[in-house]
Formats: C-alpha cells, structure tokens, sequence
DNA sequence: TTCCTGATTAGGAATTATTCTTAATTAGGA
DNA sequence: TCCTAATTAAGAATAATTCCTAATCAGGAA
C-alpha cells in the first residue's frame, strides 16, 4: 500500500464521517494537495486542476477547501489581506514570512509549542491553538540585495 | 500639554521627516486613532470620522492607514480574510483571537518577546517582527455555552 | 440492478473590500 | 501672495470570494 493510497483512504474516512459525498471533485483536489508542500491559494489548486478536470470551477474548490479546513485536513492561513492560503500540513508549526518576496516558509520550534502560557494569556478562555508569524527578510532576498 | 498635544507634535514631526504635508484629513484620521483603543477597520474609522467631517472618502481613510502603517504609527492586522484591522498600539504585543465572536484582545508576554529563536529560525534570513496569534474561545462565550 | 432524493456541482452573477483614475483643491515653500 | 507638487473626493474599477440556480450525481432503499 503506497503513502497516497494511505492518505485517500484517510479522505474517505473523514468525508464518512462527516456525512459528506467523496465526489470525485473532492478526491481530485484532495490529491492535487497532496502534491503541494507549499502554501497555495485556491486560485492555483484551481489551475493546476483544470488541466485534467477542464469543467471544474472555482466556487466548488473554494467550497471544497472550506470543508476540508473544518474538517481539519488543511488549514487557512490569513497572512497578507491578498488571497487567503492554505497550508497542507496540519502539524503543529509556525511560518517565516519574508516581507520583500513574501515567500511563507514553515518553521518548527517544539520548544514553543510545549511552553506553557503565562497566567494572564490563559486567563483569557480556552485556548486551542498557537501560531507564531516571524517577518523579515529571507536569505534570497538578502544575497539580492548585497549584490544590487 | 495634555498627552494628546504630545501624539499631535508626534504626528507633525512623523509627517514632516516622511515629507508628508500634514492635511486635516490626515490630522483627523491620526486623532480619530488616538480614541481607538482596540482594532478598528478602515470602514468604521470613516463611518466616525465622517460625523465631524461629513466629506472625507474612504478612499483618503485608506490611503492614510497605509500611509501611517509605513511611517509606524499603526500596524495592519491581517488576521481574518475578512476586512484589515488597524492595531493603533505599536508596542510589542500579541492577539488572542476567539473563534466564536471573533474578539481581538492584546496579549503582552515580554519573556517570549526576550527569548532567543532556534538557530534554525534565524538560519532562514534577518527577522524583524514576532507576532503570535492565539486562537480559542474567550471566557464570554465559554459562558454563553454554559447557559445555553 | 434501478430508482429516488438530498447533496453537490458548474457557471455566471453578485458581493465586498480595497485600489485606481481623474479632475479639482490645497498645504506649505519660494 | 503665488505656485506647484501633493493630496483629495467621488465614483469607477479590480480582485477575491461567495451566492444563486438549474442540472447532475452519489449512494442508500426497494
């Protein structure tokens, strides 16, 4: 059984359980995640799609990256007010933005993550998740810059 | 001289080095801020303002928060998809966010601000800014739910 | 298997936040 | 006071996302 086989029937399981129709529209930007490391938007799943799937439409894969993201199997990432990303890894991490390029790299810091939260933080609710957002400028951009 | 004389000689200077003439528009903008203590939107900035300055566009509104976000003044907070908020408190802090009404409140925790990144983190380029988003459900609508 | 029904889709229209365009006005230096 | 580049108001334009609707489809029941 290959890593993607593992990872459909994962899709199937979850659609199940959520009482939502594996549609072949769902299955096909399922996998065309899968194939992204990176943080695309839903304009470029879109993209990439309509090479196999030339009747697809946008609102169905805004509609399907929606469900997936309540579903816990992406994420939405609101990182500049341009278009919303997604990040296809659901593990617990944090992102280095670079403000020339605004290329989005992910970051894990473990340490953090198992921190606990000062007593005024906690005091505020209940707390689920953490997210940490570093700005800068990225050692591309830097090397750039030097020799510009 | 009151504290808001001070910000007004702040703005005058901050306006004059950036070579930016200091209209009214501007000035009314920058005290409509001072008043703001959380993370007004652009749109609720012009929908005060027009009350004591029934001509002014949003379109001013907007170019001057981009303008004040440069020069330091404000921070742009991307932290919905929906409309930009402005953090009219440029110290060192962070945000709590709730899920459920979607509540903005600051968090301020120096030992995170002090604490060295992983040497992995700072391997990715020069880092400027750390902000963490804290999302959970504030202890309003935790009680909410416990009622309903 | 076939039929049925509610869920889902494609496609385009609508919406919403933000930015652009343009002609008119104005702040602040000469 | 005059001049000029900067700034403004107003509305048009843009861009991302969502909504609407009729048509299609997945998957359960017969």
């Amino acid at each position: 059984m290959t890593s993607q086989d593992n990872e459909l029937d994962k899709i199937r399981k979850l659609c199940d359980q959520a009482g939502m129709k594996l549609t072949p529209q769902r299955l096909e930007i399922f996998k065309e995640l899968l194939s992204h490391e990176d943080h695309p938007s839903a304009e470029l799943i879109f993209t990439k799609l309509r090479e196999r799937l030339p009747t697809i439409s946008l609102d169905t894969v805004y509609r399907t990256l929606a469900s997936f993201d309540e579903l816990g199997i992406i994420k939405k990432l609101n990182i500049s007010n341009a278009r919303t990303l997604f990040d296809t890894n659901i593990e617990q991490h944090h992102h280095f933005i670079c403000t020339k390029c605004k290329r989005v790299e992910d970051i894990h810091w473990p340490d953090f993550d198992k921190a606990n939260l000062p007593e005024s933080v906690s005091a505020l609710g209940s707390i689920q998740t953490r997210h940490l957002e570093l700005h800068g400028i990225c050692n591309q951009c830097l090397n750039k810059k030097n020799k510009g």
